[in-house]
DNA sequence: CGGCCAATAATCCATTTGGATAAGAAGGTA
DNA sequence: TACCTTCTTATCCAAATGGATTATTGGCCG
């Protein structure tokens, strides 16, 4: 049976040559090609159910939405998928996010671009994430050196706010996840409801989801708050 | 130049294996050799400083002084030293509290039975801790789940259910905090919306809650998920 | 056996929410 | 200035939700 692969990410080269390696081998197709994170989750959304990938081969660097991101939103609407993350090597703030967010696994960019079907026939066999020599020993790393203070330190860098949620919204967010309905959103900010109710559909199609529970669980879960 | 390895395991069997495979690479040297995690610190003790190892293959269980002890005393005592562990697959706890006790490397005996000493001679070029593919997995789900959660769970151990919500409650309320709707839980449990939505209703009751959102946040907040 | 509770299911109705769309005001930028 | 984004407000309509109530079934307990 085939196994549907798709691929994210905003280098046309990187695509075709990913894509090439994979038909290569005849158990895979690509069913879905995307240039960056917004560009997959649309995609996904009309995607026929048998077309819909067991794994996702996903940049981490994208502009419009990066792959910390898409995976975080794609890891919750479909658990089932797998998000293999490809990156460049030195990127220690977005590795360690975006396995919070729920990579599967971790590919280095050249360290695989010769072998990545490989890898992904091996794991697709023993269901094991791959992940590249260097990155499970930054992992162990990250885990000896305590993982928390990591977190913590990493923060103040930079502070670009999760799927691009303006401040506003941010602010909304935190009040949607007390269980606030959009009268009491707007009495607490002084706006009136029906502006409430608009940032909060603002930020239902920033994070792809489509009610206030999918916002919540999709926060607490990716720790948005 | 020899590169001195020692090799602690309380298996004779698997002590002249190990040693056989490395032996063969002729860059290897053998230079002690411990059954338990006291005799290799005894030993390492009254080592001339030429045979101090670089790497230390270390079993994880082991009678008297087991790995762990041993890599967290090791490590202390000899920083220069790099301890590789080797273990079976399902020690989950013992491979976490490894790593943060100061394994350098990981791998699962079976698997690298057969490569041990090609494993070692890449780590020795390249300065990368080992780690099968398995266990670096492993430890990827571990950081995903918050690792700080797993130091703790182990104390509590109480499952009173909270709320003194039912079963049957305690079962919906996991598909609520997915953000599932009425009619996406009927189809789940095999059971009318209107039922679903009833039990929802009653949820609130005991949580005194009236949404779903407050629902959720009271869930999470108190860690009911 | 009678009573109690959990689980199931349904109906009615008011409120809330989600989706689409439009549009004005304030701010920054090319 | 023209343009863009953000924040603001509004309206219409369909769908989902919350609240109240009623009713049947199957276990369990005394």
């Amino acid at each position: 049976m085939l196994v549907n692969i798709a691929i994210v990410d905003d280098k046309a080269s990187n695509r075709s040559i990913i894509k090439d390696k994979l038909l290569r081998h005849k158990i895979f197709e690509v069913s879905l090609i995307a240039e960056n994170g917004k560009d997959f989750l649309d995609k996904m959304k009309v995607l026929p159910p048998d077309k819909v990938p067991s794994v996702v081969l996903m940049d981490l660097e994208m502009p419009e939405m990066d792959g910390v991101d898409a995976v975080a939103a794609g890891s919750y609407l479909y658990p089932t998928v797998k998000f293999v993350m490809l990156t460049i090597f030195d990127d220690e703030e977005k590795i360690f996010k975006a396995i919070k967010a729920g990579a599967f696994g971790y590919l280095l960019k050249d360290e695989s671009a010769e072998n990545i079907a490989e890898t992904l026939e091996q794991m697709h066999e023993n269901g094991v994430g791959p992940i590249s020599p260097g990155i499970a020993h930054k992992i162990l790393q990250l885990v000896q050196n305590n993982t928390v203070s990591l977190i913590q330190k990493h923060i103040p860098e930079k502070d670009k706010t999760p799927f691009n949620l303006t401040e506003r919204e941010q602010e909304i967010l935190k009040l949607l996840v007390q269980g606030l309905q959009y009268k009491e959103i707007g009495s607490r900010l002084q706006i009136s409801p029906n502006t409430a109710k608009k940032h909060v559909l603002n930020i239902y199609s920033k994070l792809h989801v489509n009610s206030k529970t999918q916002a919540l669980a999709l926060a607490y879960e990716k720790g948005l708050i």
